[in-house]
DNA sequence: ATTGACTCTTGATTTAGGTCAAGGGTTTAT
DNA sequence: ATAAACCCTTGACCTAAATCAAGAGTCAAT
């Protein structure tokens, strides 16, 4: 696990799946540490840079905005506000994710009933995919 | 459960959580079969198309694009392509959600280890959020 | 029969998240 | 010592997904 630090911009480019100008356009974001420079002023990253990036790219693949996981970085590098806040705002953030994974949970199972239940259905009635995400919210409900 | 026939445009934005001029917005990009109209020209909705937008904004909460839920959906109403086409596109689908599903656990759990742990872990060493998401996936890993 | 809240269309504008191009230095292998 | 491949900055451009504005018609309640 020699930390190296020693790749340029291309390398932690192609490690990472994050393009090029992605990750100067990240930096320039504030996603990630501006890194080391050469005397060239070429830029050098470590592996902890790489972490981050597959990190931003994953969870941007799971539907969080930049903002969300700037939110989420931060927690993990906070020495700042002390246990108690980050504490606090994970447990907020906690509570969304598994909204979501329970949200996509339900679709998960509207595929697999529909992949079931596929050739019998010859009436319409509700798509499984749509039974699925339709319910109303209770506070969407103000009074047509 | 009367499938009340008469929900004007204002009426469903406000029960689906999506505003007035998207709804039209996706009318025009065709997520939304275009309602009937009343001799006035106002659009007319049921409880079906309420359905839909409720679909549609969950799934985009969840990360979805307009086109996947374009092919989510039709994959709810195709009475085209038979079963077999459908059933297939389902299994497909089906599995790129259940990859979400794990990437979005493990976020999950690293979030609670951050919780759990968050009082006494004085040495840095890896945040437990971002190891959740940043190993290498060896397709990745070219040589540097 | 008028007022205030809705709705219509068309077309322009915005925001997030990149992506590209131009013009010019740097490194490395030969 | 030169070519090929890399990297730099600045600034323009792009796509998806809305959102807004203008000008005009409709509906419900007073």
């Amino acid at each position: 696990m020699a930390t190296l630090h020693h790749m340029r911009i291309g390398t932690v480019a192609r490690k990472s799946g994050v393009s090029i100008d992605t990750i100067r356009y990240y930096e320039r974001e504030g996603l990630l540490l501006p890194p080391q420079r050469r005397p060239s002023g070429y830029r050098e990253y470590d592996e902890e840079a790489l972490d981050r990036l597959r990190f931003i790219r994953r969870a941007k693949d799971l539907g969080f905005s930049l903002d969300d996981i700037r939110e989420l970085l931060s927690l993990s590098g906070d020495r700042e506000h002390g246990v108690k806040g980050v504490k606090q705002r994970a447990q907020q953030r906690l509570q969304r994710v598994d909204e979501r994974l329970a949200q996509l949970q339900r679709m998960r199972n509207g595929l697999e009933e529909l992949i079931a239940n596929c050739p019998g259905h010859g009436a319409l009635g509700k798509c499984p995919i749509l039974r699925a995400l339709s319910e109303p919210e209770s506070d969407e409900e103000a009074k047509a």
